[in-house]
DNA sequence: CGCTGACATCACCATAGTCTGATACTTTAC
DNA sequence: GTAAAGTATCAGACTATGGTGATGTCAGCG
């Protein structure tokens, strides 16, 4: 399906803790420890979430030494707003039509 | 928390079939009954999903006799997408600082 | 009235997805 | 070399949630 990349993001970033990383990533490159101490999560809950982060196309990885920083890439973050944004738009620009029932 | 009403519709808008019925309705104004054709799935199944995006602010009720006309409120996805564009801004905006290790 | 159809609600089950501990891998420090 | 720290991976337990059938409610129609 066309839509299939997007679906996903939008699944992705459903659950709570992927989200507040997803906030903490938008405001500085962080590696795991870090996200570790600021989500209170543990290393393991971190890491699987920032593996289905990355299998979205959300964020991306740059391994540094024995760190690994993450940031966000915001084109897969801009896509889902301009698709909502869409579906905002067509269901607002007029008075959409009722469809006849029987 | 301030962002709760965001999180939740976007938990919402991750199932499959909520976000077929949301696209269904930024076309057209439809009742329950149109939806289960254009779906497939059960009446029962629908009328739950309905209830989540009601519930998430997405969509509203228009009772019509025996019918319930079911439309999508544009500004909750447009909140939505708001959000989602402001966090890919901030990831792009600039170079982000990248946080010490140790 | 009772009957039918549209929709909502409830309780249950099955599944998907999250969290966890154990463990392996890699890099740096000693 | 060994040890320690950061990260990734795996299998299992637990939880949340979507799908279903049974049932209830309400409006229209005979």
């Amino acid at each position: 399906m066309v839509m299939s990349a997007q679906s996903d993001a939008l699944r992705v970033l459903a659950d709570p803790l992927r989200r507040q990383i997803v906030e903490l990533l938008s405001r500085e490159q962080l590696c795991n420890c870090h996200l570790v101490e600021e989500t209170g999560a543990r290393q393991t809950n971190v890491s699987n979430h920032l593996r289905a982060l990355r299998e979205a196309g959300l964020v991306e990885t740059e391994p540094q030494g024995r760190y690994t920083y993450y940031r966000l890439r915001p084109d897969a973050l801009e896509r889902l707003a301009a698709e909502l944004s869409d579906l905002a738009r067509a269901a607002r620009t007029r008075e959409l039509p009722k469809r006849a029932c029987e």
